[in-house]
RNA sequence: CGCGGGGUAGAGCAGCCCGGUAGCUCGUCAGGCUCAUAACCUGAAGGUCGUUGGUUCAAAUCCUUCCCCCGCAACCA
């Protein structure tokens, strides 16, 4: 048994998490949490919401809300909605705790004292009415090159071209429209990057063999590309004040203290139980952790470069991150996620139009591993019709319904087993140890396609066993293929509980049992667990495990959440 | 020449690193079965692997030209 520490990027709070968000890190996150507990593994699964910065000022400013009370506002609402994803976390914290605060105030001063830190005066434009400095991106103006009236700061979205504020004609603030606006000098504290490079350098190539493509190409890019000192402070009030002398009225960048977070939300998990919880267990001179981290690709350099420098450069024994499983994007029919275009389904409406089990097959079986990958409602009710419904729900339907029908409520007995029973035992045994290899490689779509496949077999069998037709000559016999069948429905069961956890309970219920009954995941035997329900054992028909999305109900949803037309 | 990823049957993907009869799921068609959710099981059809040129006995796979899609571009997170 080892230990296992579980993270996902901490999605931003002012966001609506969609189904991208979800598939991207904190699904997978879930997954792999709950596989490796079952694997018999010490897991600390920590999530949060990422608070600090210009974006929630401004969400909370729309709002006409106080910042603090629009991120506790929010917090819930996320809270709310992973817990309905039945995301398995031990604590879901936030990057604006007092613990976020000690760990991001003890990590500066590390790197201070260890000189990464410099100061620079920055230009920046300060807009006057709305009395704060913008970043580039909340400047409007109109574009010097093209004309295009809706140019942003960085960059113009109309031809493509990489802009300085200064250059905007017409310049205003996005946020009130206020065109009073000034260039003002700045003094702000820059992590020293390429001081930390030869380090980083040296920690990256420890990774190579074992991080994904994506994730790892993107990396080694930065690294060729040259790390340059990195800002880590702003003119902001929403964010953890400076612990510097001359610096008190600035704040840490939200993307200092944000990876910080997993830290600080795992002392906050401490801090409820600081008898038998310690942080340091698993984050500082922790011994025998594996730190796998969750993420979308936009996500990969700060938790690539960024983050393990700053680590790097406190010299402390920091718990690095040992895999780093970067995702590509997942899009909607075809386009982007789009909140202000309504298009897309969010995450909060889509656990309200089917339970979050559907969603968690999908996501995982499409999974955007290799490159972008798209959802639509017509794959997914395909998925869901026929991968749910018809292979997995109508197994357990029929053999349940024909067990009670012939035999009663009770598992019945007799017979033994022949060599069609061997041969299936041989093959599932074969097809369970590739789903746990893929598992734990989190090749996803694979591991999926496995559990599919496994399902499948369950039909292969009794098509070709035909207990229908041998109940008519030999009972005994009938009752030994209907046992097996009913094992199968709990083996199945187990094997499904990391991607589908209510479901896997509710074919547990079947038989009087629950998740808590459910063996380790190590050294499943197939031999051993086919067995496992014996004769006489009750269980219950009940209701059938999934429903179908028919026609109409698919016309509706793509009506619904602005589906190309 | 900004960077990265991708372009493989009607759809969604694997294979590419380590060249050697092109594989999986859905869909379509045909057959089987009748225990079950118009389900399930079996089989078939369907691809010049984006494009150009090259290396090789042999290229989806290695090198090269061009085209297209997606994302990122460090002060949005």
């Amino acid at each position: 048994m080892s230990k296992v520490l579980v993270t996902s990027a901490l999605p931003y709070i002012n966001g609506v998490p969609h189904l991208g968000h979800m598939v991207g890190c904190l699904l997978p996150s879930d997954v792999y949490a709950r596989f490796m507990r079952m694997m018999g593994n010490e897991v600390l699964y920590i999530v949060g919401t990422d608070e600090h910065g210009t974006t929630s000022e401004v969400g909370a400013l729309k709002a006409g809300m106080d910042v603090q009370a629009y991120c506790d506002m929010n917090h819930e609402r996320h809270y709310r909605t992973y817990k309905d994803f039945e995301l398995s976390f031990d604590y879901f914290g936030r990057t604006s705790s007092e613990q976020n605060k000690e760990m991001t105030y003890h990590i500066f001063e590390q790197l201070d004292k260890n000189g990464y830190i410099e100061e620079r005066a920055v230009k920046q434009v300060y807009s006057v009415d709305d009395k704060m400095f913008l970043a580039d991106r909340y400047i409007t103006g109109t574009c010097p090159y093209c004309g295009y009236d809706k140019a942003r700061g960085d960059q113009c979205e109309n031809c493509t071209k990489v802009l300085e504020p200064a250059e905007l004609i017409d310049a205003r603030s996005t946020i009130s429209g206020s065109k009073n606006l000034e260039i003002r000098e700045s003094k702000h504290l820059f992590l020293n990057l390429p001081k930390i490079e030869n380090k980083l350098r040296e920690w990256l190539k420890t990774k190579e063999a074992f991080w994904p493509e994506v994730a790892y190409s993107i990396a080694l890019k930065w690294l060729k590309e040259g790390l340059q000192p990195r800002c880590i402070t702003r003119d902001l009030k929403w964010g953890f004040p400076v612990n510097k002398p001359g610096y008190e009225d600035k704040v840490f960048y939200v993307w200092f203290d944000a990876p910080i977070g997993y830290i600080g939300i795992t002392k906050q998990w401490s801090d409820e139980k600081p008898e038998e919880r310690n942080w340091k267990d698993w984050w500082y001179d922790a011994k025998d952790v594996r730190h796998v981290e969750f993420m979308g690709k936009d996500n990969v350099p700060f938790h690539a470069i960024t983050f393990p420098a700053t680590l790097l450069g406190t010299n402390e024994p920091w718990t690095q991150v040992d895999y780093l499983k970067g995702s590509s994007y997942l899009t909607f029919e075809g386009g982007k996620f789009s909140k202000s275009e309504k298009r897309g389904i969010f995450a909060e409406d889509a656990v309200k139009e089917f339970p979050a089990d559907y969603w968690r097959y999908w996501l995982m079986s499409n999974a955007p591993e290799a490159s972008d990958s798209s959802f639509t409602f017509d794959l997914f009710a395909g998925t869901v019709n026929k991968d749910l419904n018809g292979v997995l729900g109508n197994f357990v339907s029929r053999v349940l319904k024909m067990t009670a029908s012939k035999f009663g409520d009770e598992i019945p007995s007799g017979g033994e087993m022949t060599v069609l029973e061997n041969e299936l035992i041989a093959v599932l045994q074969k097809r369970v140890d590739d789903y746990f290899k893929y598992m734990k490689d989190m090749e996803f779509r694979k591991a999926l396609n496995e559990l599919r496949a496994i399902w499948v077999e369950g039909n292969n069998y009794i098509s070709t066993a035909e207990p229908w037709n041998v109940i008519k000559e030999n009972q005994d016999q009938a009752a030994m293929i209907l046992r097996v069948c009913i094992n199968l429905i709990r083996i199945f069961a187990i094997l499904s509980a990391p991607v589908m956890p209510v479901t896997s309970e509710k074919m547990m219920e079947k038989f009087g049992l629950s998740t808590k009954d459910m063996p380790s995941l190590a050294g499943f035997d197939i031999k051993k667990e086919i067995e496992f329900l014996q004769p006489g054992h009750k269980f219950e028909v009940g209701e059938t495990l999934f429903e179908r999305i028919l026609p109409e109900r698919l016309e509706e949803l793509k009506q619904k959440y602005g589906s190309s037309k």
